[in-house]
DNA sequence: CTGAAAGCGCTAACAT
DNA sequence: ATGTTAGCGCTTTCAG
């Protein structure tokens, strides 16, 4: 009646004692368990039978021993309490579970030596692939050598598949990504459609790839119209909300007109919000503001936060399907994919649109 | 110079070929690995070098087939996107990682079915420990089989542990959940303090321990105050903001009088602020809303939602404590934690409050 | 179609 | 203090 779990037991019921119990050898009954070869109906039978009786299970840390596979991925992020990262999970997680792979996630609070740590460790474990999105700070001298490191980790004689997301850190790595550049050109563009002259960027740190080629979209879009770049109206966050907030307050204080802010995340914009209203400005009658990935607070805002959607479900997929076509074939080279951004134009840039909480994704 | 990372090799190598490459036996260069013995000081200085020219890295897997330990504990919750969830891994990765333990995750999307499989396969993988925050509906008969496996898991002749995160699912298992009784007891006692008298509830899933101990949270309010229950006023939700939204249209739609609202956890507070202001009434001024969790939304919406303080961080510590205290002694009796949680006051009871934008957890 | 046996890499009891 | 050896539970040649 019940399912066959172990519910009671003590002793640990291996292979050995199925063949026992079913009279025939243990190849047999590793054979039926794994189809790895036909066996006669009859002794199938009976191992099955066994198999009910003593409620067998496989051990897989034995199977793993012998095969090399743990069935098992990796995927390492800077933190998953940041609101960007879950829903990224979430899809890395079902997909991989349809494939009868398990997932083991780790936040690293952006230390790059717990990063180290985790992919050693991982190693270690014989770990079947890794989902990295690494913090490692490009810009620092010296980081060539983990970066190598990366592309050729392996373990029992066999490389392990390391994918990046949302970052590339180099070219010999499979990654996915979004096409931040054209994402924030965009972004700007709108701002700059709506007639805004003086739009101030607040930056993702430009040490990883990924900010350095949301603010390159910001210089381009300026640059097409011919608009000067200014330093001044150009400021570095990390990514929190907070520091939004702090970015934000300084731009304010640089007492050079603003009439609209570009930034390179939606933390960091509701940050920036917050600054601008404690100033006494108006969203966006004075001070337009645009965001970036379309996390599920920008819906709840008031005003709701402009920003360019990133399409987190389809990122997850996709690192996972590139996780799979590496597995088949570590050989092949490697790809990278950069996912299309849209524009989601709410009332902190357009006070017409009509908006509405996102009710759905949390 | 840089790390042992064995970067480019194709050979595996094991302990083996330390031993021979040190010229010591392969005991000794477990010893060594391991403290096991004492071992003298030349052979130790060679047994290390050996490791460092050999770039060698100890095999988890092999050690754990003979262990019988893995060093990973699982949690499984039903979301992982649920904005409740992050802080509480997260704080329970910390912990875990700080002793030596890495973390798997696992979301059952609320399917019974799932959680029960990750159980199965947590066993095959002799699984260190699980924290579980089940989605089993207890008031489903046949429920008591399920829950009675859960506290004799067991796997390789010895129990896994297995704490119950947020809800408690049996007596003879361990929990840390939150006084949900008395929580909301506080916050519908400011709901009448306020002077409302015509408090709605939504409940959280009431087949589910916390639920129903929310609600009689709520009724033992009400009885306190000799104010009479009304079902009319009484609704269920399933967690998800959109199901606040859904529960508040048809409260509002049953056309009994209405001037505040307490709500099983924040999502659907939320869900039913936006159906509230929706069908064009004020809050607080017509009806007052008040949530339980207290998760960073909150602090967000507008109004700013009221609600119920929990702690998530101390939760996943006390979680993991619990897990720590029976793996050392599998036979000491399951001890009920119960965390206290606070009233937060914000705008969508008292208007005149102060309140900020949380810009720090997420 | 079935079984015997050799390890995977490691730990730990048991010698020496 | 050091070495020898027997497995942990499983997969997978290789014989029969």
């Amino acid at each position: 009646m019940t399912k066959g779990a172990n519910t009671s037991g003590t002793k640990p019921v291996s292979i050995k004692d199925v063949a026992k119990q079913a009279n025939v050898s243990i190849s047999t009954v590793s054979h039926v368990l794994n189809g790895t070869k036909t066996v006669s109906k009859p002794l199938q039978k009976r191992v099955m039978q066994a198999i009910e009786d003593l409620h067998y299970e496989v051990n897989m840390v034995a199977r793993s021993l012998k095969s090399g596979k743990t069935n098992t991925i990796a995927v390492i992020v800077p933190s998953i309490t940041s609101v960007f990262f879950p829903p990224l999970l979430k899809s890395i997680q079902t997909n991989a579970n349809k494939e009868g792979y398990n997932v083991s996630v780790f936040g690293t609070s952006g230390d790059i030596e717990r990063e180290k740590k985790y992919i050693q460790d991982l190693k270690s474990q014989w770990i079947d692939g890794i989902l990295l999105s690494s913090c490692i700070d490009t810009s620092i001298p010296d980081t060539a050598g983990y970066i190598d490191s990366l592309s050729t980790l392996n373990v029992n004689g066999h490389p392990i598949p390391l994918i990046c997301l949302e970052s590339s850190v180099g070219p010999k790595l499979d990654a996915v990504v979004v096409d931040d550049e054209n994402g924030t050109k965009c972004a700007v563009d709108h701002l700059l459609s709506l007639g805004r002259k003086q739009i101030a960027y607040i930056s993702a740190p430009t040490s990883f790839s990924m900010g350095k080629l949301r603010r390159k979209g910001y210089l381009a879009a300026l640059t097409e119209q011919g608009i000067p770049v200014d330093e001044k109206l150009m400021i570095e966050g990390d990514y929190s909300p907070f520091s939004g907030f702090q970015c934000m307050q300084q731009l304010l204080a640089r007492n050079v007109p603003i009439d609209a802010v570009a930034v390179g995340n939606d933390q960091m914009a509701i940050g920036a919000m917050r600054a601008i209203l404690d100033a006494g400005f108006r969203i966006p009658d004075d001070i337009a503001v645009i965001g970036y990935n379309d996390n599920f607070p920008s819906s709840l805002v008031e005003p709701s936060l402009s920003t360019v959607h990133v399409p987190k479900k389809e990122m997850g997929q996709t690192a996972f399907d590139l996780f799979i076509r590496r597995s088949k074939d570590p050989n092949v080279s490697p790809m990278h994919i950069s996912l299309s951004s849209s524009l989601v134009i709410r009332n902190s840039t357009v006070p017409s649109v009509q908006t509405a909480w996102d009710l759905h994704s949390w």
